[in-house]
DNA sequence: AATATATGGGCCC
DNA sequence: TGGGCCCCCTATAT
């Protein structure tokens, strides 16, 4: 409804204008008395290409500004061009002319025609919403940064430089340890760090896939081709007897596969008489297991879940109608308190809470409405009383108590992660070393002008309070990044990023040591003056971490930072 | 260096 | 309820 529809409605029949007419008969077509279509008219008849450059000027404040008036009267004075007009300069979005959508440089600018690409909502661009805010830290590790008690300032000042090798409780992997690693031809769509034997990553990819690396002696890495034949969607390694992985996949099978020899047994086949046409193929995306009963639990793109004895490897049961019938099950996850307590995500915009041991189509413990289609959702990895889920309408939602009221999500975090046919769905996860449960990883979509180069950053998000915790990137990883692990017990994030995996650790003590050292130093003969004070409270701390990046690749003053926001509960509905 | 293409989900009729 | 059309920050192969 509303300006959404109409710019709809607009952008439709501009093209139809467009693709019949010279620009100069459209004019006499167009009928519409719309205001803000009369003003780009203006803006266009004042010259487009000035206003263009214009706009990527301000957008990056060290640019320096191109002649392009000269440019423009070149090409319009020199010589007769009797197409001239099909030349202009049109938005490749809307079709029409006087902006344009795409780069300038390490910017993107969207077209002010469509609603804004991060929060969705009409009237303004990413470039202006309000959910893009300006942050005070960068990208380093700040160990402190979501303790905020003054009991832990006092701490921190009387302990810091008596002992050194303190652990801070939230170490950021930030830095890229290995090399790319790239034997995936397709890009990865699962990541598993093995639970018990040490650096060993397991990566499934788009054509199915199955890596097994260490990460430390990359030269030690298997790979199987024979397991699945299209998306590897799930892994899960059995903690009863962790030589043996669960996989499940888009070609309809669930699969549990020997780690060292790689025979594979299926345990499902949903497709038993192959391909007859998409409306019949099953795809398996949601897979877990429950270790307490030798459960595994897979549901397929129809919306039917499956039940599945381990060892014998049979159903138990009917399959079950979880989600709305035709529709994709997009995740599923066992409670890690509570394992017959089941959690479903789904392309019908629901999350849906089950009891496995009682399942009734149609009766789950609780739904959990959601504006678009639900990526991914999990239950906190100890207590099993939150559940975070990922949402295609951009959002990130935190749910704090799974018996509570569920009608509404108690924290709502504006967040990029939109859906893209040609990315691997973007899933918001857990830190399983975090017992405050409050930290979550999720890749972020739109990118970030990033000292001249457009990065897509992978996000820590405090999801008690929104916050980003930091933005994990480097120069040399160009692409979006929508597949991210935590290990279980290292402080060690993978990143499935296109048909690349990398390793990211924290930086090492020494570097932090000299970062803060020439932080310092830069302080010393500078002065503070560019400093943002905050509440001068802790302005003298050398680890504050209010400008945090000191390793020289942030050298422009300003830098808008996109993040989020948070939407308690009992606040208006998006 | 332009271009083709894979292919999911929303939305409209 | 289903088919057809549209699509915005891809990444890769040619």
């Amino acid at each position: 409804m509303g300006p959404t529809t109409r710019a709809r409605f607009v952008y439709n029949r501009r093209r139809r204008a467009v693709e019949e007419a010279s620009d100069d008969e459209e004019e006499q077509h167009d009928t519409s008395s719309s205001s803000d279509e009369e003003e780009e008219e203006a803006e266009e008849a004042s010259g487009e290409e000035v206003d263009d450059e214009e706009e990527a000027a301000a957008a990056e404040p060290g640019a320096k500004k191109p002649p392009a008036a000269a440019a423009a009267g070149e090409r319009r004075g020199g010589r007769k061009d009797p197409i001239t007009i099909s030349l202009k300069k049109v938005c490749k979005v809307c079709k029409r002319t006087g902006h344009e959508a795409g780069f300038k440089g390490a910017v993107y600018i969207d077209c002010p025609m469509k609603p804004c690409f991060l929060c969705k909502m009409p009237g303004h661009t990413t470039l202006t919403c309000p959910h893009r805010i300006a942050m005070e830290h960068g990208v380093i590790p700040a160990p402190r940064r979501n303790t905020n008690t003054s009991l832990d300032y006092v701490f921190q000042s009387q302990v810091k430089g008596k002992i050194s090798m303190v652990k801070p409780q939230f170490l950021i992997p930030n830095q890229l340890d290995c090399g790319n690693v790239k034997f995936h031809q397709r890009r990865v769509t699962c990541l598993e760090f093995h639970p018990a034997r040490n650096n060993v990553l397991l990566s499934g990819d788009k054509k199915g896939l199955l890596g097994i690396w260490d990460y430390v002696k990359l030269h030690e890495k298997i790979t199987y081709d024979s397991v699945h034949s299209c998306i590897l969607n799930s892994m899960k390694i059995d903690t009863a007897n962790d030589g043996v992985l669960y996989t499940a996949s888009s070609d309809g099978t669930a699969s549990s596969t020997d780690l060292d020899t790689g025979i594979g047994s299926p345990l499902l086949n949903l497709n038993p008489n192959g391909w007859n046409g998409p409306s019949t193929w099953r795809m398996i995306y949601g897979m877990d297991l429950n270790t307490d009963k030798g459960l595994l639990l897979v549901a397929d793109s129809f919306g039917f879940l499956y039940l599945l004895d381990r060892r014998s490897k049979t159903r138990i049961g009917h399959p079950i109608l979880i989600h709305k019938k035709g529709s994709k099950v997009t995740c599923l996850h066992c409670n890690p308190a509570q394992p017959e307590v089941l959690l479903s995500s789904g392309n019908d915009h629901y999350a849906r809470i089950w009891d496995t041991r009682n399942l009734v189509p149609n009766s789950p413990l609780a739904s959990l409405a959601h504006g678009r289609v639900v990526n991914s959702g999990y239950f906190s990895p100890h207590s099993g009383n939150k559940i975070l889920t990922t949402c295609q309408d951009n959002r990130i939602r935190v749910w704090d108590y799974i018996f509570g009221n569920l009608e509404s999500p108690s924290r709502e975090i504006v967040h990029s992660h939109d859906f893209s046919r040609h990315l691997t769905p973007f899933k918001a996860e857990w830190d399983p070393k975090d017992y405050t449960e409050t930290v979550a990883v999720i890749g972020r979509y739109i990118s970030e002008n990033y000292n001249g180069v457009a990065l897509h950053p992978i996000d820590f998000i405090d999801t008690s309070s929104g916050k980003l915790l930091a933005e994990v990137m480097d120069p040399d990883i160009t692409t979006i990044s929508p597949v991210n692990k935590l290990h279980p017990q290292d402080d060690i994030l993978a990143t499935g990023s296109s048909r690349s995996i990398f390793i990211w650790k924290p930086k090492n003590e020494a570097d932090l040591i000299e970062e803060r050292t020439k932080q310092k130093a830069k302080k010393y003969i500078y002065g503070s003056g560019s400093r943002k004070k905050s509440n001068g409270k802790h302005d003298n701390s050398s680890d504050d971490d209010s400008d945090g990046d000191s390793d020289g690749k942030n050298k422009k003053a300003k830098r808008t930072r996109f993040t989020h926001t948070v939407k308690g509960k009992g606040k208006s509905k998006v």
